[in-house]
DNA sequence: TTGTGACTTACAGTCCGTC
DNA sequence: TGACGGACTGTAAGTCACA
């Protein structure tokens, strides 16, 4: 899994939960509409400053962009310890 | 702190414990010296392709080279826990 | 061993669409 | 609402010479 599949799964589950369409999403982060359906389809190998955005409007750190899947598992989780 | 400077940061800490010179990374990733630099001094905004080839080379996940100064903090280290 | 400027090429990211 | 395409512009990628 290169880091371009990453991303685009860490978006999906980052703002679907918020009721977010593709194009709020955008229009909030300031990128375009269908740039973000291509990262999302992992076809589009975005810089540190798109992420950088991206994280900023979803209120969330640049690692959690770039998380993979199943490290939820080992996630720092104070209420759990 | 931008993404390119918490880039930069990370790509010091884990070179230079490594013993490795910029020339010596740039090479085992397939980069150029030059640019290696200008990522270390931030002044350069990578493609997470870039970070995975910097990571895979490093021997590190992709979050490794995201994580801000501090976050060590809470990371997991099983010989201290 | 690294910093830096100058340069060309490849592609990130935009804007316009259709289905 | 999202998948997908074409044409375009700005900038990252990549190389080199020199301090």
């Amino acid at each position: 899994m290169d880091g371009a599949a990453i991303v685009a799964w860490n978006l999906r589950r980052l703002r679907v939960p918020r009721g977010l369409s593709q194009e709020a999403l955008a229009v909030d982060a300031g990128l375009d509409r269908s740039y973000i359906g291509r990262l999302e389809r992992a076809v589009e190998n975005p810089t540190v400053q798109t992420l950088d955005k991206l994280a900023a409007t979803l209120s969330v750190r640049l690692i959690d962009l770039v998380m993979e899947p199943g490290a939820m598992r080992n996630a720092f989780i104070p209420m759990l310890k």
